[in-house]
DNA sequence: GTCTATAGGCCGATAGAC
DNA sequence: GTCTATCGGCCTATAGAC
């Protein structure tokens, strides 16, 4: 079993381009994405992704030299796109409540998408054989968004708005209170599908409980 | 596949401990729990039980009629203890404070043991095609800890200790800022194994937080 | 490059001897 | 009850024709 499936070493883009554009691959690799993303590593097998690309197993093979390093690539190539656009963390807060609950409205629903949630799945799944999986999956998701955020986070604190004793804790425990209720039912495939209200009661929530904990009263 | 694997007619007690008397079955059992535990559903072959257990195949097949149905008791019957003492959750709270930090406590060190985070992840994992896992799992975990929890709460508010306007949504705000930060990377399976410092910190920064949030100042 | 055909092995499950 | 031996099938992966 490959150990290091998913740090591996990037392409040049235009590589990674040409590479793409090969309709076959393009359709081994789509086939390859949906099929493990909703079914998870070990029951997929790679009869069903050539079957479902439309291609021979040889040439899915002439690809990818196993189903480990298919995986790996599937794995390191569609599970890293967050949605950190530069304007989430805005540097002049004028309604400190109305910005948590944007920041937090955004990560939330991004982490309810239904692939989202299957690589979530998947990552935590196969986290014990496929170390790095974990690792990649924290990595480009919630590590980059905690960071940003403990960032900003920061700039409050010295701005005068809040009073936060430890960032990076603060930052996982706004994350946490994120994911309560709505996302952990989710990611059990629990019914019944959260409602928009639902949602934004969460969000609501979360925020009015950071604020209470850290906010500065003026 | 066998639709309901979990919530299975249950035995007598009588009946369950002569079932579990036979020494080649619980030698089974004890086999297919340790390698479910490990490396979850599918990872796991039939041969590898016979053999881990010392028992052949056909003896497998002679207690269990299939690896789902084996799976389904493993589940059903090694996934339900949770530690929910009856004094855990006090009528008289003299300091608060100290009782959030020890039901906190409690739990998380539950949910990071080894056994209950390779439960989680299965659940978690297999969901989508064992639907009645994840129910199960969330009924005989989260779930029970939350219904104490939230009649404990609405006791502490009728004392007039917290003032909490949605006693079920502050529940889970509880529990998800026990499972911030160590437990989430435990979860995926990520180094370095947590401190007992960095334990009882996110213990003592889960109460703090939600006592700022709900507490009454008196 | 892409295919058909198949190797070689492990899978879940079973028949039949004892 | 428990074993040995084995089935048919699907698995990953490859050889060889075009």
């Amino acid at each position: 079993m490959d150990q290091n499936i998913v740090t591996q070493p990037k392409c040049s883009e235009a590589d990674a381009v040409t590479a793409e554009m090969s309709p076959k691959r393009r359709q081994v690799v789509e086939a390859a994405e949906t099929l493990f993303f909703a079914n998870g590593y070990g029951a997929v097998s790679m009869d069903q992704i050539a079957r479902t690309a439309g291609v021979s197993k040889a040439t899915l093979y002439a690809y990818f030299p196993s189903k480990d390093a298919l995986f790996a690539h599937i794995v390191a190539t569609k599970g890293a796109d967050s949605p950190l656009s530069c304007d989430l963390f805005p540097d002049d807060v004028a309604d400190l409540r109305a910005t948590l609950e944007d920041i937090g409205g955004r990560i939330l629903k991004f982490m309810l998408l239904d692939r989202t949630l299957a690589i979530y799945r998947i990552a935590l799944a196969e986290s014990g054989r496929f170390p790095e999986l974990g690792r990649a999956f924290y990595q480009n998701g919630p590590q980059q968004f905690a960071t940003r955020f403990q960032t900003w986070l920061g700039h409050l604190q010295s701005q005068g708005l809040v009073k936060v004793p430890d960032l990076a804790l603060a930052t996982h425990q706004f994350m946490a209170l994120m994911r309560c209720g709505v996302f952990f039912r989710r990611s059990l495939s629990l019914p019944p599908e959260p409602s928009e209200l639902e949602i934004n009661q969460t969000i609501a929530a979360a925020a009015e409980t950071f604020l209470r904990a850290y906010a500065v009263n003026s």
